[in-house]
DNA sequence: CATTTTTTTGCATTTTTTTGCTTGTTTATG
DNA sequence: CATAAACAAGCAAAAAAATGCAAAAAAATG
């Protein structure tokens, strides 16, 4: 393994757990604690973390603007991991945005062979990083609001495309009104998502589960998957199960 | 085996591992190491790849590491300021990436009313955090390395704009060959940049300047304002204000 | 076609980088 | 305060890179 490899994996170990253990890269990544120690310290000096006695902790984690404010973070971590198990080599994936959709983004395999639609600002800038995956950025005007594309332009482009999978970060849905949000724009944009992908997965929180906003998406009919952070056998999921929508 | 050969197949590698040990790639191809190391050379300084000790890894694989590490990001922020004074209110721009480019978005006045035009992620990242600012995404293909969108789709989009103006970040510009760039897919965007915009603004560093690379953008002629970090009256821009630029 | 020029390649030598190990010191923690 | 883990500094071996040079191959030229 190459110096530079080493410390970018450590630098991702960072990102995704915001802290890592000097001694398991170490036996991580088959080298000696010295050099681990002198790999943590380079990037140190460099600002890319925070050396600490033992490790290193994430820079955002500590003097942070971003990850430390996203709601229920460790629910859509789960959900993310979750979601994983849907996507394979070769597939193409159509994402919303949202911070839950971000999370998947992260922590993608980096073997993983796929393209990936998406008109979310912070959702492609995360698919770019990644070795392996071609990303298609679904272009028009950006709502300030969520950093993606709304508009005729972009809702065009996604009935044009047929992607496998679509994968959807909501903030409402109910077993009798479906999934639905509070945003004009961004609605258009997801229903067409929806009507274009052969599959769709919806991902929330629990706790928008059975909840429901002014604007209709799509019926509970078109979900194929629901992913949120509780074990897919809790009674909460009992109608959607009946629904025929998988719970993951 | 030929040298070109040679090199098509190293650029063959790292596409599939995202890595490659000058060792392997001796073993493999049956030369020497100092020739691997001599192509990589190359290849690296045509920005095909990253040389690291050891052997090189893909762009793609890297450009998160390098992130942060900025060069002369001094004398970018002095370019960006500089670039402000083109911009008015109520204009319609046209902006390519670059860390220069990302400098101007970050210090564009929160007052200003206008609307920008870009392909570029991390630039759009910015431009959406304004008040006032409409951003309108340009979609396709995101290229690896530099974060903006390439192609057909990219191109006709462009084609079917008319800014007032196009800020370009480039990486050479000569008084004889003009804007040039190594990479084909940008340069197609680049050009049709330049095409569409009624004024194109050259945005880079002093170090750019009478320098030039493989593929060519546009004409000196073609380019109305030049904007480095050093003063507009030294004597490096004689020959380009004689070309009729406006340096800035 | 002969010869000059340029490019490419391998080799020997020196220099630099990387890495693991040892020794002594510091830090965390019960 | 005792003890184990983590660290720092220095050292040495190995790997990789840089440098200079010469032979071979390819290209250009008359």
């Amino acid at each position: 393994m190459l110096k530079r490899e080493r410390q970018a994996f450590i630098l991702k170990q960072i990102n995704l757990h915001n802290r890592v253990l000097s001694s398991d890269l170490s036996t991580e990544m088959q080298v000696s604690e010295d050099t681990i120690r002198r790999d943590l310290m380079e990037l140190s000096n460099t600002d890319k973390l925070i050396k600490v006695h033992g490790g290193a902790l994430s820079k955002s984690f500590h003097s942070s603007f971003l990850r430390e404010d996203i709601y229920q973070l460790d629910a859509k971590k789960q959900i993310a991991t979750k979601a994983l198990n849907l996507i394979k080599d070769g597939m193409f994936v159509l994402t919303s945005g949202g911070t839950t959709i971000i999370e998947l983004a992260r922590i993608l395999p980096p073997e993983l062979k796929a393209t990936f639609f998406t008109g979310s600002i912070p959702a492609a800038y995360e698919y770019a990083k990644h070795p392996n995956i071609e990303v298609i950025f679904i272009g028009d005007k950006i709502s300030k609001g969520s950093q993606i594309t709304v508009g005729g332009e972009a809702i065009m482009k996604i009935n044009s495309i047929k992607p496998d999978l679509c994968m959807l970060g909501v903030n409402a849905i109910d077993i009798t009104t479906g999934v639905t949000d509070n945003d004009w724009d961004v609605v258009q944009v997801k229903k067409a998502m929806v009507e274009a992908a052969s599959k769709t997965a919806v991902l929330t929180i629990t706790e928008k589960m059975n909840t429901c906003q002014k604007l209709k998406i799509c019926e509970i009919t078109q979900v194929d998957y629901l992913i949120t952070e509780m074990d897919h056998e809790h009674d909460l999921f009992k109608a959607y199960a009946n629904a025929g929508i998988e719970i993951l």
